[in-house]
DNA sequence: AGCTTGACCGACC
DNA sequence: TGGTCGGCCAAGC
């Protein structure tokens, strides 16, 4: 049962798509990440850039830094408070260049 | 109906 | 390794 408040009004997409998005995102363990691709294809639903929009508008209740383009970097924003996370959870993670080692950290979803 | 905008992606220099 | 380009999918104007 969703919570008031908790899921957020407006949908995108097909209905419900926002709310797998933000499951899928729960379920992705410590130290591992996925990629915007990667969850569009695991739910075979939209596509890299509708995830990319449901965690812009959505993703603040979630381990959004687990969730990285295919390059394994997230907008520069962002980047200083990921990398404290990814020290803290130990996921692979290249200081220098600002970006998780997806050979590494990758996950499938299972 | 056409054009723009995105927390994107892969191919190709 | 890094930049550009075209494609992608949906929403908004």
């Amino acid at each position: 049962m969703t919570e008031p408040g908790v899921v957020p009004a407006a949908d995108l997409g097909p209905p419900g798509f926002v709310r797998r998005v933000l499951e899928l995102v729960e379920s992705i363990p410590r130290g591992r990440v996925m990629t915007y691709g990667d969850i569009a294809e695991y739910l075979e639903e939209g596509g890299p850039r509708q995830v990319g929009a449901v965690m812009s508008r959505h993703g603040a209740g979630v381990p959004w830094w687990r969730v990285v383009n295919a390059s394994g970097t997230l907008p520069p924003q962002l980047r200083g408070e990921a990398a404290r996370h990814y020290a803290e959870e130990r996921t692979p993670y290249d200081l220098t260049r600002e970006r998780v080692n997806l050979h590494a950290a990758r996950w499938d979803g299972g």
